[in-house]
DNA sequence: GCAAATTAATGATTTATTCAAG
DNA sequence: CTTGAATAAATCATTAATTTGC
């Protein structure tokens, strides 16, 4: 039976820790942890390092997911038509785990490319789509 | 008088942390950390935080250091004559800080191409450069 | 020699990514 | 699949080296 290994919260906690998230607070100072915690403490065991990376989380998922919409709104279709490359050719060689980035290519015109510059446009370009959104700037 | 805002090891509590670091330790737990902690509080102020600190940037910076070696010793020569790619046309778009990264181009012959897409492939191999050793498995 | 001005190191924070419990 | 926890990477900020003009 023993307890959890991890806190969960109390839907009072929660309720509590989103409404503070909404009128602003995203990185509480170290004493602001404290008394959260405190206040909440009152609806269930809680500690501030609980507080601490309920904030880290939940301000990071929500910029990610903002990204993410971001992302699709601006997603590049597919162009050509035959069977070359799929994901697994380019995503296999990275280490990283990928979004699962869906769009194909591409940028610029092929036809006047080697295969081999064509990949590797590609596989840059997924790189980028998934770590930054700096290639607007090539738009 | 007043003291200095942010901790600074003495000498005796560097040489300690660069000991204990070559003998493998990376990741300190707390327990190991306040141990460390007050041993070296013999030789000046110290606190957890900053053994804690300590390690994290030391284990960072090793490594960037290593990931730098190789990137430099792999880099791509320069290949063409003429003035056109300076590091302001690409890096000047980008928002990170770059590493002053220093290579030009190029991975295939881009005579083939357009100028557009030598400058989307150059743009993105920097990119990648930076933030990644992946790219070696195009090569 | 010696400060002001630059630059390089590095302590401290914040953000991104990954792992794994449930 | 969601999300608490932990680690790694990136960034910020302050201090120490160092260069430079006198």
């Amino acid at each position: 039976m023993g307890m959890s290994s991890r806190w969960n919260p109390t839907p009072e906690q929660l309720l509590a820790l989103e409404e503070m998230y909404r009128r602003g607070t995203r990185t509480p100072t170290a004493e602001q942890i404290q008394q959260i915690a405190a206040q909440l403490r009152r609806f269930g065991k809680i500690e501030g390092k609980n507080v601490f990376y309920w904030f880290q989380n939940h301000k990071a998922r929500e910029r990610q997911k903002r990204r993410r919409e971001v992302e699709t709104s601006c997603k590049v279709r597919k162009h050509d038509t035959a069977g070359n490359l799929d994901m697994k050719e380019s995503a296999g060689g990275l280490r990283r785990t990928v979004y699962e980035v869906e769009q194909k290519k591409t940028l610029v015109p092929p036809s006047s490319c080697s295969e081999h510059l064509e990949v590797c446009v590609f596989i840059l370009i997924n790189f980028v789509l998934v770590h930054e959104a700096s290639l607007f700037y090539l738009l």
